[in-house]
DNA sequence: TTCCTTGCAAATCGTTTGCATAATG
DNA sequence: CATTATGCAAACGATTTGCAAGGAA
């Protein structure tokens, strides 16, 4: 159980620290393979969940049937814009206090929540429609 | 294009509006089963698509690998215990605003939003740990 | 030398789809 | 009769896993 350094698994991480746009699994696999061309996906899976595990990296379950994984773990929110699929950050204060609006009336513990905001980014909705 | 009724879609609507517990598609499968023992999980699929393609009810994608289906369309939000996996209904106040708080200095269009809360639901909480 | 990690391929799991037949309008 | 829906099985896409060989401690 204990863990050993893998070269591989440092690429990913590196990798994924140079990268602000939440990449699946394969786009992960696409670009280390440039460094480590005989790398496999199974090994990217591996060390993904690896990391995620160990907090190093967050997954992102995010609807679109893939898995999206950020190197930033500090707490922060998504937007996923529904013309491009583009995953981008929110920088906005804290709305921590809908888990206790939440647990009003709740015979539980919330200990948590998970939120994405979705519409049409900047980028999209400056665009004339084709 | 134009619809047409299907018993079988009618069973699966029907078995939904029964139950509050948000179940699976194979959960459907097993339970329309009874009344229609030759369904295929491919009509509960197929018919659990239209029926949420047309707003009758909702598809959650709640980060377990599985969808699950709610008859219940009005807004409301839900917990999943991290315990025994339950998948309940919120009654809380409404959090629309925290689209506004996301707009916040965003250059794009928030229009809306997908929260789910977890935790440890009440009977769990109150169990004797194994 | 021990045991974790890899590459590869096969396996899984949830979901979708092609097709010939059955049911609806 | 025209067309949609079904059952069945095969296909799919994302992710996981078994295994023998390679690499780290």
């Amino acid at each position: 159980m204990a863990l050993k350094y893998s070269r591989q698994r440092e690429a990913i991480k590196e990798f994924l620290c140079t990268r602000k746009d939440h990449p699946t699994a394969d786009v992960v696999y696409a670009n280390v393979s440039r460094q480590y061309p005989n790398i496999s996906l199974g090994t990217v899976y591996r060390n993904l969940t690896l990391l995620a595990d160990m907090g190093e990296i967050r997954r992102l379950h995010l609807g679109d049937g893939q898995d999206h994984f950020d190197a930033d773990t500090s707490e922060h929110y998504h937007f996923i814009c529904q013309k491009c699929g583009r995953v981008m950050d929110l920088q906005m204060e804290s709305i921590e206090k809908i888990n206790d609006l939440a647990g009003v009336g709740f015979d539980g513990q919330i200990a948590g929540h998970i939120t994405y905001f979705y519409g049409v980014c900047g980028e999209c909705s400056t665009q004339k429609q084709q």
